[in-house]
DNA sequence: AAAAAAT
């Protein structure tokens, strides 16, 4: 086999020498470049922040790119203290500090955690720090209430009134560990016999001290009745406001044929560019439509599968083994959702499939378990005994994901189900070491599941050979097919077997995946559930049009609950920016961006997870795939540029069928776009203005907890 | 803009 090159057919340039050298961007890891993180010295900084110096970090200041770039850029507020010029500046300061604070979070008790300090809030004096034990305990409660319709005083507004103290303990001694009681739609019971392939704990980082930070999600709410009632004195402008009540009937189904339909006349939106992003490439630059589309498009409303076709099969009935069948129910998955016994049979049958079902539907299941099925055949067929683990077998089978935590996470199912059959499953994705990947490797694997990168690294350094696998699956395969992810799965495919069978799944599956079905796919079959719009849908859409300067007092009021709340923002310093602010306003955060190290990022999924912590604020790295139990409120700090990006992220809550809430955050002048994307979604959603303080943001985010109320608001 | 490999 010739060495593997990181090229293409378009470009013949080897990605060797120059280009790899050559600065870069996010994620970087040369000290010149912010993405740089160096373990070490951040810790070692450690005592060197003084009150002063978190002072100067600034916390005011918010949700604007230049506000983000740091302290020291800001408008200044009293008392600020110049960071001496050893110390890290702008997002490198912030997140070595951030890093701090996590660290300390993760092992210290409450009293020994260092105090925040807010420009926003009235400085403390901390001439007596030093006896912290015996100062007497400062009265919270006479602080006056906090008022939020007079939020221009920031400086002037006093701490929330919280005592720590008189919260109850948490009845719940399970810290980290995942729950496993969980609505089991699609993970796996964890199996604990194969540590080896799973990633290993990061251990130079302290044992977490299980201290009383988790009470906190049981502080008393603020009571925001008292709140004078605002006004809407603009909310006589509904003219400006996209109509909402069109007519579902009549729009087009949202399937493969967008381009085909004629445009609607609707308003004026019509004439307006309907895309937003210029992120993706236009449609108009795309060759025209062609024949093979309209081939995808015919079967897969050929293939739409009723609900009540699947009413009494069973999996075995699909095609599964009795091993198969029995790892499934202990995964909870007792009879087949529509879309796994829409394409079960045709992955058992050897077709290349292309498989759409909503978010939270059973995909992984869908594709999952019968690849292992069939690489059991495939195997009989070729007379070799299955079971034995041949050292330094090649993998037969591929699963490609867009994110590490998503691969993980199919893992999770995926395991289970290949080990009762004696198959191995091992995870190829980067941000940890590879020599226990390589050594899976060794040892002989027979479905990997990784993400793009450290599988081409891999392959790069020749420790990972593809020519042996028959079966491929593209989780999330439109957004494979985005530009950055399509041209190394193209390279990818082509490393696998000739001829192999291919899998396609999306919640979004759209005619993106084109170029790579002309490629790799031979006469696929395509399955979707029928029935599956968004009146069906189990999640409740709320668009608040808001200042943006008051974006994050509102943030706050909608995530101060008790149910698990998601926040999607479209930058990593804005999410983290996020994440700060809620902790600081005593609601406990953490965040889950691509800034963040690999280990930290596992913990902070898993404290979501947990219920350790009950609001997560992410970039997109967390809006395709993830599953975490009961997420009740979706929150959209940043609205997204793309109606799929809308469904993925919405997709995280609702899920399996239960009850979600959506809340977007838009400023006016978005209204339009918005409504044009919600459109392209088919969702039908309020537009409500909103300012901090109101009833209804409190109503929103109670209503998110219990759903049974939610008609009310 | 994010994500996906490290060096």
């Amino acid at each position: 086999m010739p060495p593997y090159k990181k090229t293409d057919r378009r470009s013949s340039q080897p990605r060797t020498g120059a280009s790899h050298g050559a600065p870069k961007g996010a994620g970087s890891r040369s000290p010149k470049h912010r993405g740089f993180r160096d373990e070490a010295p951040a810790a070692g900084k450690k005592a060197r922040w003084t009150a002063d110096d978190r002072a100067a970090r600034g916390r005011d200041t918010f949700g604007t790119r230049d506000n983000a770039r740091g302290g020291s850029e800001r408008g200044g507020s009293a008392g600020r203290t110049e960071r001496p010029n050893w110390e890290p500046r702008g997002k490198d300061a912030r997140r070595t500090e951030r890093e701090w604070d996590n660290r300390s979070r993760a092992g210290r008790r409450e009293d020994d955690r260092p105090r925040r300090d807010y420009d926003d809030r009235p400085r403390r004096q901390f001439d007596d720090r030093a006896d912290r034990a015996d100062r007497p305990r400062r009265d919270f409660d006479e602080r006056p209430r906090r008022q939020f319709d007079d939020r221009g005083d920031r400086a002037e507004r006093p701490r929330r009134d919280f005592d720590r103290d008189e919260r109850p303990r948490r009845q719940f001694d399970r810290a980290d560990r995942p729950r496993r009681d969980f609505d089991r739609d699609e993970r796996p019971r964890r199996s604990f016999d194969d540590r080896a392939d799973r990633p290993r704990r990061d251990d130079d980082r302290p044992r977490r001290q299980f201290d009383d930070r988790a009470d906190r999600a049981a502080r008393p709410r603020r009571d925001l009745d008292e709140r004078p009632r605002r006004q809407f004195d603009d909310r006589g402008d509904r003219a400006e406001r996209p109509r909402r009540d069109f007519d579902r009937d009549e729009r087009p189904r949202r399937q493969f044929d967008r381009d085909e339909r004629p445009r609607r006349s609707f308003d004026d939106r019509a004439e307006r560019p309907r895309r937003d992003s210029s992120y993706y490439p236009s449609r108009d630059e795309k060759p025209a439509f062609n024949a093979q589309d309209d081939v995808v498009l015919e079967r897969l409303q050929a293939d739409a599968i009723q609900a009540s076709d699947v009413e009494g099969v069973t999996f075995g009935d699909l095609g599964l083994g009795g091993n198969i069948v029995r790892a499934l129910a202990e995964l909870g998955a007792e009879t087949p959702f529509p879309i796994q016994a829409a394409t079960i049979p045709d992955v058992l049958a050897g077709k290349d499939v292309l498989g759409r079902g909503r978010t939270g539907s059973g995909k992984t299941i869908a594709f999952g378990a019968p690849l292992v099925e069939r690489l059991m055949q495939l195997w009989a067929e070729q007379g070799k005994s299955g079971g034995k683990r041949q050292l330094g077998r090649a993998p037969r089978a591929l699963i490609l994901a867009p994110t590490r935590e998503l691969a993980l996470q199919i893992d999770r199912t995926v395991q289970p189900i290949a080990r009762s059959v004696g198959l191995f499953t091992t995870q190829i994705y980067g941000g940890v070491p590879q020599g226990r990947q390589v050594g899976a490797l060794q040892r002989g694997v027979d479905i990997v599941i990784g993400t793009p990168g450290r599988i081409e690294d891999l392959i790069e350094q020749g420790r990972l050979d593809l020519s042996e696998v028959v079966v491929t699956v593209l989780d999330e395969a439109d957004h494979m097919c985005d530009l950055g992810f399509l041209e190394p799965v193209q390279r990818i495919l082509r490393e696998t077997s000739e001829g192999g069978q291919k899998l396609l799944f999306s919640a979004t599956l759209d005619k993106g995946v084109a170029q790579l079905v002309d490629e790799f796919l031979v006469d696929p079959a395509v399955h979707e559930v029928a029935g599956e719009d968004q009146a069906s849908s189990t999640i409740d859409h709320r668009v608040l049009v808001i200042e943006h300067r008051d974006k994050p007092a509102i943030i706050e009021q909608l995530a101060d609950r008790e149910g698990k709340t998601l926040i999607f923002a479209r930058t990593r310093a804005f999410a983290e920016m996020l994440a700060d602010q809620l902790d600081d306003a005593g609601i406990p955060a953490v965040s889950l961006h691509g800034d963040l190290n690999q280990s930290r990022r596992t913990r902070n999924l898993a404290q979501l997870t947990s219920g350790r912590v009950n609001v997560l604020v992410a970039t997109d790295v967390a809006a395709r795939g993830i599953h975490v139990d009961d997420i009740d409120l979706v929150i959209q700090a940043d609205a997204p540029d793309e109606y799929k990006t809308y469904l993925h992220r919405s997709g995280r809550t609702g899920r399996a069928g239960k009850q979600g809430t959506v809340v977007t955050l838009i400023p006016r002048q978005r209204q339009r776009r918005m409504g044009d994307l919600l459109q392209r979604a088919e969702i039908e959603a309020d537009f409500v203005p909103a300012i901090p303080g109101d009833q209804l943001i409190t109503d929103l985010a109670l209503a998110a907890s219990a759903p049974e109320a939610s008609d009310e608001v």
